[in-house]
Formats: C-alpha cells, structure tokens, sequence
DNA sequence: GTCTATATAGAGATAGAC
DNA sequence: GTCTATCTCTATATAGAC
C-alpha cells in the first residue's frame, strides 16, 4: 500500500469539493478538515487559491483528455466508442452517492468569477472535448453508424452541452438512473432510429 | 415613466447578479451597489440572503412557468410551441451581453450549498418545466409533427438538461450564435429530419 | 514541511438614530 | 424606509518558530 503524497492529496479533496459545491463554497479549511493538515499548509504547496484551480484545471484536462485520445485511437465502430467517451462522464457522476458534477461543468457555472487565464483553460476543454466528439461523429456518420441531420461540429455542441447539463440536473432527483436514460436516449436520436407504431 | 420600488429593484439586481456570478460570489454589497441603497437597508426587505433567495426562486418559477403555460394553452402545432416554449430561454440569453445563465442553472450548480426548503423549489422547477415539455412532445408525437424514438419523459428531461447545460457551456464561446444553431439542430434531431446524401 | 499566530478584507447580520 | 455604526464570523494570505 503507497501513500499518496501531500500535494495530491491536497489536489484530490479539492477536486472533490469544487465538484460538490463549486469553487466560490470551497475553501482552504474544508480541504484542511479532509486532509487533516492545517490550512496554513497547503499556501506552502499552493501560495493562492487562483494557483490551486490552475493546477487542478490543468490535470483534469490531461487526465479527461488522454482517457478520450484513448479511446478514439481504438480501431472500433463509432457507436462503441461514443458510448465509451459517455462513460468517462457517468463515472464521474457515479462514484458516491451522485452529487458530484463534471468540474469543468461547476467551474462553467461560475465563470465571471475566474481570472481570464483561468477562462482559457474552460474553453479549451469545451474546445478539446467537442473536437474529440466530432471526430467519433464523423466516423460514426461515414460509416452509417449515426444517421443524424445537421452538422457535425453543432452536434457535438449540442451533444456537450447535454453531458454537462444533465450532470447538473440530475442531482437534484433521478442521479445515475435518469442520467443513463438521458443517455440511451440521446444514443437513439444519434442513430437515427425511428418512431415505431405502438411503443 | 413609472419608478420601480425598491423591493423589486432589490429583486431584479440581485437575479441579474446570480445570473452572472452564481449565487456564493453575490453579495448584499453588489446589490448595493447596483440599486444605489445602504446593504443595511436590503436586510429590511429581506432579513437573511436566505428570504432574499427564496423569494427570487419562487418569483422565477412563477414568471416563467405562466409563460410556458401560455405556450402550451394556445391551439398550435406542437413544433411551433416547442419553437416558442425554447425562445423563453433563450430569451434569457439574450439580454445583454450572453453572460447570463438560466437562474435555476445556476443554482443547480450550487445546489450542496443551499438549505433543503431551496433545493424543494429547484426540484419543482426542473419537473415542472419538464412536465410542459412532455406535453407538447406527446402532442407532436401523436400529430406527427415529432418522430423521435423513445419515451416522452426522458426526452423531456433530456431537452431540459440540454437547455441548462448549452446556457452554461455556450457563456465561454460562440454566444447566442451558437445557441440558436444548438437548438436548431434539436429541433431537426425531434422531427426525425434523415441525413440526405449529400449535405 | 508543518505548525501557531496573526494580518486583512469581506461576508451576513443587528442596533438604533433620523 | 434608509442611514451610520458595529458585531461576528470566515475567507485568503503571510510571518516566523520548529
């Protein structure tokens, strides 16, 4: 058994926090409280609150995104990996008891209160992930897979901006459940499946 | 010209504020600053940021709950309801300068940090406006107007979702442009519209 | 590295004059 | 109703001992 050090630790509890109740509730005491360190401390790792969210925005973003080029990279059908790439979301919702949102969509929330250094670092994950949606899109559309109207790069909007809401919304009743419902529908309209008479 | 009371400027300044900033990063300061009065002179229209907040929901709720009602009420296809029931949001959007979010995206975000009298108003508001969306999804489903596969009250909550979320994610780039593209291609997506050919 | 102690600023809220 | 003044609490952040 390996201990994790101080500073991921620090970084961990954080995360956790802000996904739970955003960053303008989270404060250096709370993490203090969960990693049982005085909260004088953690100024030695993170001198500012704005240099703690840097880092921690920062690793989410190559974590999110190497997990996602992973995917993508498998020689698959397009539908397998799109229902991979919802995965990644709906784990994050999973673990706990399902009060946890993407941090990037709490962060989104609050996005007049961050420094424009910060606003950089929120548009290019929507910019990342919505490029990696397109390219699954893509494929999916060339080889039949998918058989939506419309474009490519809206539909990937569109498609993000639905994770990221109805991580939000779920919360408040329905969690993990009504979130998979969200997204077997969501699959059924992508492929393209009709309306049958009596269902 | 007919002047505003201060109740009500009170009210306006600190929805337009939670719009913007989220409810945590609002303060009774900024209201202040805003409607010209003393912060001590708020807390005699609203005693704690708690009655300032619930007040604020319950009159959102209302306001826009008896819009959607009179989408609903009117005899109309069930597409050009669906067309005028998301311009509410977008509506929202709109004003200024696109940095405003739905009030109850916001606040879905903080929802850990709200007492549970709160979280109840959040609750009514997703499933009612959900329960509108239903019915003008199942009047154009048995129309013919819809052809989407699946259950009507998860494409209920999943539209919702999308229109929380879009409201959040589109603050960062693309603005209202890409909002209306992003509803655009719902509304193709809930026609059942094919991919043609050659498009 | 982690601690205690403290500085400083801002929050929500109350008391009482006008 | 609105003000000034003030209380209390918590936030971020720093200084310096160990």
């Amino acid at each position: 058994m390996k201990t994790t050090d101080t500073r991921t630790q620090i970084l961990d509890a954080a995360q956790d926090l802000i996904q739970r109740v955003g960053v303008n509730a989270m404060s250096y005491q709370d993490i203090s409280n969960v990693v049982g360190i005085r909260k004088a401390s953690i100024h030695y790792y993170f001198p500012t609150k704005d240099d703690l969210l840097a880092t921690l925005l920062s690793r989410y973003n190559d974590y999110f995104l190497r997990l996602a080029d992973s995917i993508i990279a498998v020689p698959e059908q397009a539908d397998i990996k799109l229902r991979r790439y919802l995965a990644l979301f709906e784990a994050t919702l999973d673990s706990s008891s399902c009060d946890k949102a993407c941090l990037y969509g709490m962060i989104g929330a609050e996005l007049a209160t961050l420094k424009n250094s910060q606003v950089e670092q929120v548009q290019a994950f929507y910019r990342d992930n919505q490029e990696r949606l397109a390219k699954i899109l893509s494929q999916g559309r060339d080889s039949g897979a998918f058989r939506f109207a419309g474009d490519v790069n809206v539909m990937a909007i569109l498609i993000f901006s639905l994770l990221e809401g109805a991580m939000l919304i779920v919360r408040t009743e329905g969690g993990i459940t009504q979130y998979r419902a969200i997204l077997d529908q969501l699959m059924q309209l992508i492929k393209g499946l009709e309306l049958t008479p009596n269902v």
